[in-house]
DNA sequence: TAGAAATCTTTACACTTGTAGAGATACTCT
DNA sequence: AGAGTATCTCTACAAGTGTAAAGATTTCTA
């Protein structure tokens, strides 16, 4: 029942990241990992975290009294889908002008410039050889 | 009351999109643009616009019966928000893994990716100004 | 000037999302 | 066994979103 092209909502997000880092873990722990950062109470954790078993974005499993829950989606898969909903809403699927928005704006460091430069070539060298 | 963080829908997209293309312009015109698309009927769309006029993203100007539309943000403002929005959401803001993730799953020429190499080389020479 | 055509306004409805209270269960410890 | 604690279930609600029918108004045309 994995979901192949997860849309997440803010909310999801934070609930599966807090998923991410612990599982697999019940309501509660994610309720009190994210209590800090959003104030949201346990009904709201736990109504969020059915909903998102539901979408199948989150798999359950009954200990006893207590329900595990772990994620369906991998995070990089999840990061995808987002990335690349953003770039073809915003972009219309053109990649090339979203790296150079990123460029444009973003603060990189010398040495992040230098592995983007190693990203590329590595890419160039991959391209060239199929 | 240009709203100066817009945060766009996947509806308001579509609309706004088409605004872009002709604005000035007026409903019908944008849903004659968006029917074969999404088969809205004019009152969706109307809904939408009017709703759109509401938040800020559009602005509206009576000529006898007509009301002409246009937007209040610009594409390029629509666009770093929403890619932002993403990288921020999905990536916790980091844009390197963002970017590598970027050349990592997209089919990108021999000249694009000169040409991003261009943008990195002219990004450290203005970093290093600075 | 009456009917047709274009456009706008009002109202509505179902579904999703964020939010959570209240009550039911189950487990633990004395 | 009873009380306390942890956890779950049920129910609800407001705001936002996608969707549009029906009616009102304005303008054009014969």
């Amino acid at each position: 029942m994995t979901k192949t092209n997860p849309e997440l909502t803010e909310g999801e997000w934070m609930i599966i990241r807090a998923v991410w880092e612990c599982e697999p873990c019940a309501a509660p722990t994610v309720q009190e990992a994210l209590v800090a950062e959003k104030g949201w109470s346990y009904s709201t954790v736990k109504t969020m975290m059915d909903r998102m078993v539901k979408k199948g974005f989150l798999e359950t499993e009954r200990m006893r009294n207590l329900i595990l829950y772990r994620s369906s989606i991998t995070k990089s898969q999840a990061q995808g889908v987002e990335i690349m909903r953003a770039v073809k809403r915003a972009f219309n699927g053109a990649l090339p002008p979203v790296m150079e928005f990123l460029l444009g704006n973003s603060e990189l460091t010398e040495s992040e410039l230098n592995e983007l430069e190693e990203l590329i070539r590595k890419r160039r060298d991959e391209g060239s050889q199929s």
